[in-house]
Formats: C-alpha cells, structure tokens, sequence
DNA sequence: ACCTGAACACCGTTCAAGT
DNA sequence: ACCTGAACACCGTTCAAGT
C-alpha cells in the first residue's frame, strides 16, 4: 500500500531543519576528518545536505564558524573541582583540556584566530579562577598559574605534530633532502639531536607520560612559589 | 645625452632576479603586515613585481612556502650558550623564541601544520641538546626540558592574542552578544573572572613580566627535578 | 523565517609557450 | 633557466528571488 509520506515537503528533502549548533557539530567533524583546509563552507553544506547559502542564516560568515566551533571544543573540557584540591583540580583539568585538543588537532592553531573568548571559554576560565581564588592564591597569582598551565597545554599539543620523534630517520631524511646533502652530513650537522632521537627511539617515546611529567614539574613549581605569591 | 641603460632587459623590468630567499623574506614581510589570510600567492607575486606562476620556481607550491617562512622565523632565534650555565642559557634562548614568535604572530599558529621540521628548526634544537647535555642532563631528562620550554613558549604566544586582559569589558560586551543577555547577567554568570579581571586593569597586565616569572617557575622546577632525572 | 540559484571577485595551480 | 599568459577548478560571499 502506498504511504503517504512526506507529501507536502517534496521540493525539500526529508531532513530536520537546521539550527546554529548542528551547524557547529558538522563542522567539527568535518575538520576532525579532513583537516581544517578540508572544511569549507561548500562541503559543510553539501554535509549537511543543504545548499551554501543555507549555512549563513545561522553562522555570520565563516570566522565566526570557526569560533563557534573552537568553543565547542571548550564545552568538552571539564571545570576543575578543588574538592580534592587545588592541585589534583588543576591536574584533571590540564589534562581534559588536553585530550579535547588532541581528539580535534586543528583547534589549538585557531585558538588565537578571534580576540573575543566564546561563552564556554570564558566559562572554563571563571571556573578555574573560582578554583584558585578559592584555594588562597592571589589575584596576580591566580593568573599567572591560569596562564603557565594553558601555556603548557597549548604549546604540549602543538608539538605533538611538530617533532616527530616517533620517525626520527624521516627527519634526518628530510633535512637532508632540503640542504640536498646526502644523510651522512646531516648527521654531522645536528650530532646531538640525532643522539637525543637514536636514543629515545630505542627507549620509546610516550606523549601521555612526557605531558604528565611536564605537568607535574610545573605543578611543584607553583606549589613552591604559592607562599611567595600569597605574600605580594 | 642618452644613456644605454636597460637596452637588453626592456621586456622584463630592471629588477633583481628572483630567488628563494627573497621570496620567503617577502612572504614573511607581508604575513607580518596582512596577516596570514592577506598572505596569497597573488599577493605575494605582486610585492615582488612578478606574475604569479614565477613564484613556483622558486616554491613547490604554497604549504612549501609556509614552511620555508616558519624556518626563517626560527633562524632568528639565537641558539643556547652553555657559557653561562644552563639556566640563563636556556632562560635567553626562551626569550629569544618568543620574540621572534611575538614578531611573527601568524608563525605559531602555522609550526604544527608539517610534519618535517626545517634546517634551522633542527640547528636551534641541535644547539638545544647540546646545551643540556653537557650540562649533564640525561637523554630522557633532554627531551623532557625541551619540551616543557618550548610548550610554555609556544602556548604563552598564543596566549597573547587569545585573553585580552587589557579590555576586559569588550570580553564582557562580547559574551553578553552571543547569549544576547544584558552585562549583568554576565557578570553573574562570570563571578571569578570579571574579578581578577577587574582587579589586573587595575594593577596593570605586563605581558612580559608573566612570561618572566612563568619562566622561572619552570626553570626552577626543572633545576629541582634534575638530580631525579640523571638517576633514571 | 528559512532556503535556493545565479553570479562576482578571488584563490592555488596546470599547461604550453615564450625568451 | 627563468618568466609569462591564458585557463581550470575551486573558494567565500552578495543579491534577488522563491516558499
């Protein structure tokens, strides 16, 4: 028997209709798949089964798309809690904004795009200040830990893709290959660094361990220098 | 009277020939003027007097490019010198990189995009190992010092661009806009920050003072952690 | 209110040709 | 060896129009 559907919506597939944040969510995909130069705004809207235009009815152009979507990537951080202290808070923390910046690469590049913080960025941050104030740290105290651990995380997540230490005779081959020199005087170049990478390639090299460790030396640092702080 | 000048060379305008390095110190030029987005190929070709297709004698093709610029920008970093011990060797070193970071704002963005770093990319970290290493740091507590730096470098750059303490109501303005929400409701909803905010427009925000005492923390834990480390 | 279609100015890059 | 000119496929975005 003949159903009568979608009947008076032929000229429009049967689709739900589309609102700011699918918008958001298909973009981060997009990016997370195919990069950020993979996303444009004729392959989001062919994504989502819609035709260009349609997306600038619910994103001003595509910058503030790219905002929305870096502060998406913020809502997937959890706030530190400082029930279990400051310092667990502010480790559990670190390492949640990490993972969000890890599981979507091309964000950490767009962090500094927009000078004006999105809503969950801001939310993230009041919530961190919330843990420090609270905890006794002092107004400029409370910002410079704010500002060491973003730092870190920041710059950790970076260089996850800018060394490769896990290929380190790619490296030497592609110095090599720029200066058009054979390997031989590549290793005569950078003695130590190759050192440094023949070594760890046979220990191994951990990105989970080395961003804990980092983590935990600037931790004890700020641990070290509270009682100076709370002073000035 | 009438001068031979230029007889042979009419076609072509009286203009240095073109080579690669002049062609990656404009990109740089205009990348630090335009921005990255103003930074086309077009552009580029136009700056150097030049059709666009004779740029792609001297790059592959536009990623090339970029990476070529981000090496530029690492060749003015100035390497570690151990003579002064490995703390202000490598404090120096870290400021340096931020500079030529905070010169070349577009640069931080664009170091994670290729996998093979630069010549001076691994000069600069050669030079790094070195300096650690004999200073009778461990393989393992190398890459560890290493990595912490130029993270806390990388991400305090980014860091600059991404808070903006200096206008802390515009940051305000502009969260109450995307909730359409009135500034007081903002305020309610950012208790912690809107106060530390409020109280360093006050005191007054020294970008590089945080980055000199952010940097000490790190050196300071790291100098702890050093005896640790040569064990392992 | 939301989506479409055609168009505009621009992009990176190719190819074949010039000198 | 180096530069040019025309062309191709693509981009973000506008405008006026449809429902």
């Amino acid at each position: 028997m003949k159903e009568p559907v979608d009947r008076q919506q032929l000229p429009s597939p049967r689709r739900a209709r589309l609102h700011r944040e699918a918008v958001l969510r298909a973009g981060v995909g997009l990016a997370d798949r195919l990069g950020l130069d993979g996303l444009t705004m004729r392959v989001l809207s062919q994504d989502l089964g819609v035709v260009p235009m349609a997306l600038y009815k619910h994103v001003a152009n595509k910058q503030e798309l790219l905002e929305g979507m870096v502060d998406l990537v913020w809502s997937e951080v959890t706030e530190p809690d400082a029930e279990h202290g400051w310092k667990q808070a502010l480790r559990n923390r670190s390492v949640s904004l990490r993972d969000a910046l890890t599981r979507h690469r091309w964000a950490v590049g767009r962090m500094e795009a927009s000078g004006r913080p999105g809503p969950e960025n801001l939310r993230q941050h009041n919530a961190m200040m919330g843990c420090l104030r609270e905890s006794g740290f002092s107004f400029r105290a409370t910002v410079h830990v704010t500002s060491l651990l973003d730092a870190y995380v920041y710059g950790f997540v970076l260089q996850q893709k800018t060394l490769s230490f896990e290929t380190p005779e790619e490296s030497a081959a592609a110095a090599a290959a720029t200066r058009n020199a054979e390997p031989e005087e590549t290793a005569a170049r950078y003695p130590y660094l190759l050192e440094v990478v023949g070594e760890l390639a046979k220990e191994g090299y951990d990105y989970d361990a080395e961003f804990a460790v980092g983590l935990d030396v600037l931790l004890d640092g700020v641990e070290l220098l509270r009682g100076t702080w709370r002073e000035g």
